[in-house]
DNA sequence: AACTATTTATAAGA
DNA sequence: TTCTTATAAATAGTT
């Protein structure tokens, strides 16, 4: 149909190509709307153009979905396919590899030993104690290093406490080497200095535990 | 396109309706096929009639199962739905579960501890030496019960040895206590009967491991 | 299923 | 791309 007949085969030319898949497009997307109208039917049209792009159409008196599943369960065909089924192959893996790590946990906590013969504990036995091993040298490292550095601090706030009192004692010696606007305000004075001091020192010692507890746990 | 126009409509009349469906279905099929050709172009279009018939035409230069996975990526459509979204958030879980338990067990096995507080450490080390403990009251039981199994096997072996030996001694001092058919075959006959019982001996013996064996395991 | 008068789709050209 | 138009194709109503 057109000024002159035509061979039904690939056009070669690559504009002419598209245009005549612009025009037919659009010719069978109105077939497809007229036979939904005039015969009550259900009708999905998809297409990929040679370029790639994608074009549908679908009925409006039904959703792509419901059109799909209705469309497998009469064609007896399974659009999931692959995707699915490995999905779910993988979900099955992954059950299985859970279910080992649990058992592994079980056994290293000394549950569900009944079907295991001597060799195998025995081996467990050995896992377990080198395990332990591990870890009590962990343990202690960090005691040790933390232990270290609670003893910096306290001699830091040692050497603090030094200066405080030095301080002091040249402020008793010389009154005047601070200015004190009275003598009743002196006291008072004082007791700021002091104030805020120990607050820190207090705060130190008890981020992250007291230097007792480091004792008690080693 | 006929002998007069038709208003785009529902086709009331029930024959009229279904001699235009498929007029109009062989149109639209040619039209797919032509397209196909012509354009290089992938088409599927599936429709049912008013009645629920199925009809399809697919492009023969793909797959069915094919066309719908480039037209689920491509048109971003998720047809399978909810289905696969619990699927998906399922794995997503199992897989967290999965490294939580790995993370668990190498911390069992003295690894990946560099994160750990004293106390948590401690309590590890706690949970580890009550784990061993049980372990090796699992094992020393189960040593238990083997032992005492072979010894109770070697007890019946040697009640066995004996009757043995007493029915030998039965023979020599009656030898037609047993029949014999002639003077040459008794010293054979003699090694053929103890042959009889050895064997089994030995087979108990080295079944699941030797007495030996678990002397040394304990 | 054919037939066929008409409508519709579209190839080529602008 | 869009419009035009000559012509091929599709099809509504009829037989």
């Amino acid at each position: 149909m057109g000024r002159g007949k035509i061979e039904i085969k690939k056009i070669e030319n690559t504009t002419n190509r598209q245009v005549t898949y612009s025009k037919r497009r659009n010719g069978i997307f109105k077939k497809a709307q007229e036979l939904t109208v005039l015969c009550d039917a259900k009708v999905s049209l998809i297409m990929f153009s040679s370029t790639g792009k994608l074009h549908e159409f679908i009925s409006p008196t039904i959703t792509t979905k419901s059109f799909f599943d209705e469309y497998q369960k009469t064609a007896c065909v399974d659009l999931w396919g692959s995707h699915y089924e490995k999905m779910q192959e993988n979900y099955r893996r992954l059950k299985e590899i859970n279910n080992k790590l649990r058992r592994e946990i079980r056994q290293r906590m000394g549950e569900d030993l009944n079907g295991m013969k001597i060799k195998e504990l025995q081996a467990l036995e050995e896992k377990m104690t080198s395990s332990l091993d591990l870890i009590r040298e962990r343990k202690c490292r960090v005691i040790k290093t933390q232990s270290e550095t609670y003893r910096k601090k306290v001699r830091s706030l040692e050497q603090q406490h030094e200066n405080l009192l030095l301080h002091l004692k040249a402020k008793i010696e010389d009154p005047l080497f601070g200015l004190v606007d009275n003598e009743g305000d002196y006291e008072i004075a004082l007791a700021n200095e002091a104030n805020n001091l120990y607050p820190s020192l207090r705060l130190h010692h008890h981020h992250g535990g007291s230097f007792e507890d480091l004792l008690r746990l080693a």
